[in-house]
DNA sequence: TATATATTTAGCAACTTCGTTAATTGCTTA
DNA sequence: TAAGCAATTAACGAAGTTGCTAAATATATA
């Protein structure tokens, strides 16, 4: 199920991390690396997993990856999550209930 | 952190589902239990971890145990994340800020 | 072609999680 | 107190995750 890999990538915290780099811009596998206490290796495993979970995209430009940050994904599935959770209640309630529409 | 056992609490379908029951109503650790193909000791075990990152309460009632949903923080927790994410477009903008100026 | 850089894959050890059964603790009632 | 039900803790093995280094794959450039 896609929201198995969904809260699996979202359980870790390097893997956050590099969500939040990548809310701000675009940036290679090894610009990710670089802002790590980690090697190279290990932040491509992660960022499979974060691909793997739709995520994040990756091109390749030349030599290098590129990676960003699919919003609409996370915001949709975090939303779905919590509406059906907190159907009826809560601060998301109204934003639900417009994506649901949206979505039918 | 508390974002840690957050999201470590949901990256598990039993888990999630557990939430998903006590979204309806309030109930007791053999009432979930009996909802699962599993002993109830492995329930009590998610049952502590779910509370161990707040998204539930339990109170003991002569013998039992009832368990609740503890939806505010739930809710708040991950639209926080969002906010963090996707701080400036997507579905949950209007309400982030809500939460935000209301936080603060 | 040969070399250098970027990234991923392979193989490995340490650690954690998950579910089981058995034992223990908490509460109620005869 | 003793018996019974509810729930948790303990102890265990199976399976998965995480990080490392070394090796392999892609692309660019001399």
């Amino acid at each position: 199920m896609a929201v198995d890999s969904f809260f699996e990538a979202l359980a870790s915290r390097p893997r956050r991390e590099i969500l939040a780099y990548l809310s701000a811009q675009e940036l290679t596998a090894g610009e990710i690396a670089s802002r790590f206490a980690m090697s190279a290796p290990a932040i491509s495993r992660h960022l499979s997993v974060l691909e793997g979970a739709g995520l994040v995209s990756s091109e390749r430009r030349g030599q290098y990856v590129v990676y960003r940050l699919n919003k609409d994904n996370l915001v949709n599935t975090l939303t779905g999550f919590a509406f059906e959770i907190c159907p009826k209640a809560g601060p998301l309630k109204r934003e639900s209930r417009r994506l649901a529409r949206k979505e039918s």
